[in-house]
DNA sequence: TTTGATGCAAAAGTTTTGCAAGACC
DNA sequence: GGTCTTGCAAAACTTTTGCATCAAA
């Protein structure tokens, strides 16, 4: 659903128009599938296709496409924003656990914050859009390491 | 119990010094105490307490408290990082609820998420340190002014 | 032909770093 | 006195913007 027509279409519905550095972006982007991607990871990807772009021009892209709901900007503090794709078709969120060590990221289904969020609407007379969670700790790679170095 | 001497002294063991600038940074942030200051809100707070001091100096004190674990980083997406103090003493987080419009932050108090943990730790083996959940929408008078306008 | 897109370079903004001078312990 | 800290300026980084040129529709 989530594919390239449908994007290719919402551009030229919204008065945009399709250029070979723009659909390129988005090909490299659909690629990626599920990953989150940073900016420099898709100017990479574009011009691994043999297409000369402009780092601004990826910018100015990704910035439509989150204001179209395409892509969400997600910030993991490694210095620079990542994006990932939207599922269009449901609201299926996904939660983050981030490793504090080797920063490794898993992505962890589960829709159980529905109770919350209905308690929030309700509490804080708050339309929820959107909701994000991030988990911190310590993969059991990195654990393993750290214990072996007697570490904390 | 997350008071000034505490910190002072937890940086004496670390073999860090305390100086006129660290000191009067740590007064400033205590005197904030849960909300959420950048760098440079603390940067004019110490300034404010007649007390010259360098961007730099506040950047590598914050550092510092950070690893020793006096304060904790979030980005809320307006282009630099914040931070705010940490409960030492319980397990007590707090979740954010952030409108998209006007950019207000609700916190709440809440601790139902510790089904979740337990779950996460043991399918994915991992050992959690904290977590953090955001809440995007829009607040009651964001929402009423948006229904006002017919916006969406 | 009109309007939006591109690409470069420069600007903007936050955060980091090098280094000589100064302060804490 | 030795080591850590400071402060300045400059660098590093990501992201944005201005503008002349170019291309999609």
């Amino acid at each position: 659903m989530n594919d390239l027509t449908q994007i290719v279409d919402a551009l030229r519905k919204r008065g945009n128009k399709v250029t070979p550095q723009r659909l390129t972006t988005i090909e490299v982007l659909l690629s990626m599938g599920q990953q989150h991607f940073s900016v420099e990871e898709l100017f990479q990807g574009v011009k691994q296709r043999n297409l000369d772009v402009g780092m601004s021009t990826i910018y100015r892209t990704v910035q439509i496409l989150e204001e179209m709901g395409f892509i969400t900007k997600r910030n993991f503090d490694d210095g620079f924003a990542r994006y990932e794709l939207c599922e269009l078709d449901e609201k299926h969120w996904h939660h983050h656990i981030i490793c504090l060590k080797c920063g490794k990221v898993i992505e962890m289904q589960d829709d159980f914050l529905e109770t919350l969020e209905k308690e929030i609407e309700e509490k804080k007379e708050f339309i929820i859009i959107n909701h994000e969670l991030k988990v911190y700790g310590y993969c059991s790679d990195c654990y393993k390491i750290m214990k072996g170095e007697k570490f904390d």
